[in-house]
DNA sequence: GCCGTTTTCGGCCCGACTGTTTTCAGTCG
């Protein structure tokens, strides 16, 4: 019961719905804009970093971008009756049929009600396999505006979708990065290419992402020439060694599917217009509509070739771009020179979500993000020592994990072991173990290593959110972490009492992993934000953005909801072995996304003023 | 149905690719 509960609130369920509600009216007819404004909702939810539910229960739904007040208070009868009268009332004048056809790629609203009509396929419970037998059978190539082509798409395009949504759909950021890499490594040893990037979300850095966008820039040519370039980049692209499909393929752009079943589209493109391509290719979708809106009413219009002036623009200062007289558009090969034309500050990728950003860069208001440089060093990191932990071990000492920060550049780190697992251990066994560790660093630090460091400790928090570790062990640490490890599922206010208790013990400093999600496979548990940050605020605690690949967590709207409420970060990487202190580099993005500017970061400080602040040392 | 640095009314992003067509509709990002 529980879990369809979670199922039918879920994103991807409630973007469903509304996109149902999209083709309901499409199909029967009503304001395109309508149409539209429903779609945009699906996205806008589709594409959140954190459950509408959720936010919903905050009371903060109608914030979400394209939720107002007709879909936001259907929204909220859905959420709290499971169902809306309203959106029965449309989605019932079409078979439920429909909408399930539509779930499937290159099928959409237009499409799915003809073959249902057509082919009355009304049972929703089986629609996908009645398709494919009538197209087996070559029923569907009878049909008008329907081929023997269209019928065999139909077959694979089920096929896949059978495939793919028998596994998770999205992937963490970090997972797709090694598989972007190899992509653009290939891309690179083309002589013909110039430049390569990964675009869209991967560009912005979002948690988790869907398919893969990649954009080449070519090397120079003759302007005849360049068509034919083109189609070899693209024909060389589907070549791709680990493709198993083809999916489209143009004169510009094409699509494959490579292993496990991740779309990567492909753009090329010259020189003079590259800008104008990584601005359009980067999205985010709502970014760019947002953009466009803002230009048309500037008189311009834009596309991924440049800026087009929709009357007789003469004067101004248009040198910024290059202009194009044979197609009447300004053409860019920054995306600094293609925002700046627009009369805006450049927009970092991590922030172009279609919030308020456009607005901000108006005013010259974009702060100045933190960058991974700022990082002066990391709080989370597990040793090899062990202390008979609760959890797993690290991979390397004490000694291997300075070495490896002086090479990051890292003032100082702290070690951040599990606690000494509680049961088979007397208090006072914990305490020693406790002891003698903490002997162990101290002999370390008198080598006086260049990179200082702090004893820390990941402390689970209890059920009742007391802390697992005995009173007298907490003289030999410098500063807690304390995190949930267990038990995720309790309702909102236990979960909230429990970590605002566990934060009110002395030396804790930092709130680990904090809503103790894995990406794609664990949604994390609810908190009353509001609480935490007020206690985190009052106590002096830093909240992590935790850089594990199947976490980067906090979720970057939760950070620029903190922000809000004056709460202060902490970047860590959790790693357990020394190559992944570089992982750093996606909890930056996270920030990023959250708006965090180097002073909402406390481990940017020097190593001073961060002893001041762990030790609690007051002036 | 959504939204706001010319607006609470009157606008609403833009182009590529494909299959089935003979000029286009549907889908996608």
């Amino acid at each position: 019961m529980k879990n369809d509960e979670v199922e039918k609130f879920s994103n991807k369920e409630i973007a469903h719905l509304l996109r149902s509600m999209a083709a309901a009216y499409l199909l029967t007819g009503v304001n395109r804009f309508r149409i539209i404004a429903y779609e945009k909702a699906a996205d806008s939810i589709e594409h959140l970093t954190r459950e509408v539910k959720d936010i919903w229960q905050e009371g903060k739904l109608f914030e979400i971008p394209g939720i107002g007040s007709a879909i936001g208070s259907h929204l909220e009868d859905y959420f709290r009756s499971r169902k809306s009268r309203h959106f029965d009332s449309i989605l019932k004048k079409i078979p439920g049929s429909v909408f399930v056809l539509m779930k499937i790629p290159t099928i959409g609203p237009k499409k799915a009600y003809k073959l249902v009509r057509e082919l009355k396929l009304l049972n929703s419970a089986t629609v996908i396999e009645d398709l494919k037998q009538a197209c087996t059978q070559g029923e569907v190539a009878k049909l008008e505006t329907f081929g023997e082509k269209s019928e065999k798409d139909i077959v694979e395009a089920i096929n896949l979708f059978e495939k793919k949504s028998a596994k998770i759909e999205r992937m963490p950021l970090p997972y797709a990065f090694v598989i972007a890499k190899e992509i653009i490594d290939y891309l690179k040893k083309n002589p013909r290419v110039k430049r390569v990037d990964a675009l869209g979300s991967l560009r912005r850095m979002v948690a988790t992402i869907g398919d893969i966008d990649i954009a080449v820039q070519i090397k120079s040519h003759k302007v005849h020439q360049v068509q034919k370039v083109y189609k070899e980049i693209i024909d060389y692209f589907i070549k791709f060694p680990k493709k198993v499909k083809v999916d489209n393929a143009g004169e510009k752009k094409a699509s494959i599917i490579v292993h496990p079943n991740i779309r990567v589209d492909l753009r090329v493109q010259d020189e003079k217009s590259y800008g104008s391509m990584l601005q359009y290719f980067t999205g985010s979708k709502p970014h760019n509509i947002n953009l466009r809106e803002y230009a048309l009413k500037n008189g311009f219009s834009l596309s991924e070739y440049g800026i087009k002036p929709l009357k007789e623009v003469r004067s101004k200062k248009l040198e910024v771009g290059s202009y194009n007289k044979k197609s009447n558009i300004y053409e860019f090969n920054s995306e600094e020179k293609f925002y700046d034309f627009l009369g805006l500050q450049y927009i970092p990728p991590e922030i172009r979500e279609g919030t308020n950003e456009i607005e901000g860069a108006l005013r010259h208001r974009i702060p100045k993000l933190i960058q991974r440089e700022d990082i002066k060093g990391d709080l989370h990191i597990h040793s090899s020592y062990n202390l008979k932990p609760s959890h797993d071990l690290g991979n390397n000492t004490y000694l291997e994990i300075l070495k490896k920060a002086s090479q990051l550049n890292y003032q100082y780190v702290g070690f951040a072991d599990h606690n000494p697992k509680l049961s088979g251990l007397s208090s006072h066994q914990v305490i020693e173990i406790m002891k003698l560790r903490n002997q162990e660093i101290n002999k370390i630090r008198k080598k006086s290593y260049k990179v200082k460091s702090f004893i820390g400790l990941e402390v689970d928090i209890l059920p009742d959110g007391r802390i697992s570790l005995p009173e007298g062990a907490i003289d030999y640490v410098d500063y807690l972490i304390v995190a949930i490890h267990s038990l995720f599922n309790l309702d909102l206010e236990t979960m909230t009492n429990r970590v605002l208790r566990a934060l009110s013990y002395p030396k804790v400093k930092i709130l680990g992993h904090p809503t103790g999600r894995l990406l794609g496979k664990r949604e994390g548990y609810e908190l009353n934000w509001t609480k935490i940050f007020a206690a985190c605020r009052q106590s002096n605690i830093a909240i992590e953005i935790n850089s594990w690949p199947d976490r980067l967590d906090l979720p970057d709207l939760l950070v620029r909801e903190g922000l809000t409420h004056k709460a202060k970060f902490m970047l860590n990487t959790d790693a357990h072995a020394n190559s992944q202190l570089e992982g750093i580099f996606y909890g930056v993005s996270v920030a990023k996304r959250g708006w965090c500017k180097k002073n909402d970061i406390i481990n940017t400080l020097s190593y001073e003023k961060f002893r001041n602040w762990i030790l609690d040392i007051r002036y």
